[in-house]
DNA sequence: CCAATTATGGACTGATCAGTCAAAAAAGGA
DNA sequence: TCCTTTTTTGACTGATCAGTCCATAATTGG
C-alpha cells in the first residue's frame, strides 16, 4: 500500500539507547541522535514522536532488557545467596567502556528525580517486580539456613537494591572490576547465616 | 579605586549552588542562573568566570561542606557504630522537598561520569578524605568490640561509600525519610560484631 | 574635581536547539 | 498506468543557547 521504512526500527532504537545511556537526556540533542540511529531527521519524527517519547521507549526497553538479565541471574543458581551474588556481580561488565556506562535507569534517577511522574511510575514497576524476587530467594535462603533469619526479607530486598545503584553509580564513576566484584561480594557476605 | 560589587558573592554561589543541584548541570541555562542569583549577565561573566566555572566551583563549596558535616557526623558520636549510624542518617533530610534533590555529588556522577577530568579528580579527592575516616572509625570499633573484626576496615568503608551514594540516589528517586532512615540502620546492623 | 578602574544593564552575536513543512520517491492496489 | 499512502530528503522555523560588546554608573586615589 505503502512506501516501506528502510531501516530497522528496532536497530534504530538501540542507537538511541546508546546514546541516551551514555550522554543522559538533557546533553543529548536530536542531532546527535538522529546520526547515531542512521536516518533522517522526520522519520525520527513519524517513527518515534519526539525527544521525550523516544527517551521514554529507550528507557523502558533498557528497563525490561536489563531487568529479564537480573532475575535470570538472580534466580538460576541453586543457591540463595549465590543468585544474589550473581545479581550484584553481574552489574559489572569487565569491559572499561561499558562499566563506566553505568545504568541508565539510576542515570534517569539522577537526571530527572521526581520532577516526572511517567518516569517515577514507569521505574516504581520495575522496582516492585525485582524487589519481590529479591525478597523471595531471601525467604529461601533463611530458610535453608543461608541467610540469617533475623533479617526482615522485605528491608534486606531493599537493602540489597540500594547496593545495586551504589554499585552502578560507582561503576559510572570510574570504579574498577576487581574493585566493584569485592564490594559486591562483601555485601552479600553480611547476609549470610551466622 | 573602583566601583564596589553590589551584591554578595557567597549568596550568589549559594543560588547557583542550588539551581545546579535540583536540575544538574546541561538542563540549566545560563538565563536560570543569573535570575536565580540575582544578578545581571555581565556581573555573572566577569565574576564567575562561565557556566562550567561556575559549576566547578559549585561543586566543589557544596563538596566541602557536605564532607564537613559528614566527617562531623561520623565522629562526634562516642561509639564509632553511632558515628556511622548518624553519617548515613545525616544523609536523609526529613523534608521532603530537600531529600528529593538527592546529593549534588552523586548528580555529578551520574551527569559526567568520567568524562570531565577535572570532575574525577575533585571527587576522588573528597572521596578519599571521607573513606580514609570512615576506615579509621571502623577499626576503632573493631578494637572496642563493637564492629566485625572479621571485615577488612578498608573494605567495610568501600561498603559504607556505596551504601552512601545508594540511599542519596534512593532519595532524589523520592523514597520516604522513614524507609531510607530504616535502611540506614539495617546497613550499619550488618557491620556489627557478631 | 578629575583620572583610573571596576561593576552594571541591555542590546546583541552566531550557534544550536527541538520540531515542521513541502516536495519527491517508493510501494501496492485499481 | 494511475491513485493512494507512507517514507524520505533537505530546507526551514522561531526559540533558546552560551557568551560578548559597549555605553553608563559608581567608586577611590590624586
Amino acid at each position: 500500500m505503502a512506501r516501506p521504512r528502510e531501516f530497522d526500527r528496532d536497530a534504530a532504537l538501540a542507537a538511541a539507547i546508546n546514546v541516551f545511556w551514555s550522554k543522559g537526556f538533557a546533553a543529548t540533542s536530536t542531532e546527535d541522535l538522529v546520526r547515531a540511529m542512521g536516518i533522517g531527521r522526520q522519520s525520527f519524527y513519524n517513527t518515534f514522536g519526539d525527544k521525550r517519547r523516544l527517551y521514554l521507549e529507550a528507557l523502558q526497553a533498557y528497563q525490561q532488557n536489563a531487568t529479564s538479565c537480573h532475575l535470570g541471574r538472580l534466580t538460576s543458581p541453586v543457591s540463595p545467596l549465590a543468585g544474589l551474588l550473581d545479581l550484584l556481580v553481574g552489574l559489572i561488565p569487565d569491559d572499561d567502556s561499558l562499566r563506566c556506562k553505568g545504568c541508565m535507569g539510576t542515570g534517569s534517577v539522577g537526571e530527572f528525580g521526581t520532577t516526572d511522574p511517567e518516569l517515577v511510575e514507569m521505574r516504581e514497576r520495575m522496582i516492585a517486580v525485582v524487589s519481590a524476587k529479591i525478597a523471595e530467594r531471601i525467604e529461601e535462603g533463611q530458610s535453608l539456613g543461608e541467610i540469617d533469619a533475623d533479617l526482615d526479607p522485605k528491608q534486606a530486598a531493599a537493602f540489597v537494591q540500594i547496593t545495586m545503584t551504589g554499585l552502578q553509580l560507582a561503576a559510572r564513576g570510574g570504579a574498577g572490576a576487581q574493585e566493584l566484584h569485592a564490594l559486591a561480594a562483601f555485601a552479600v557476605e553480611r547476609l549470610k547465616a551466622k
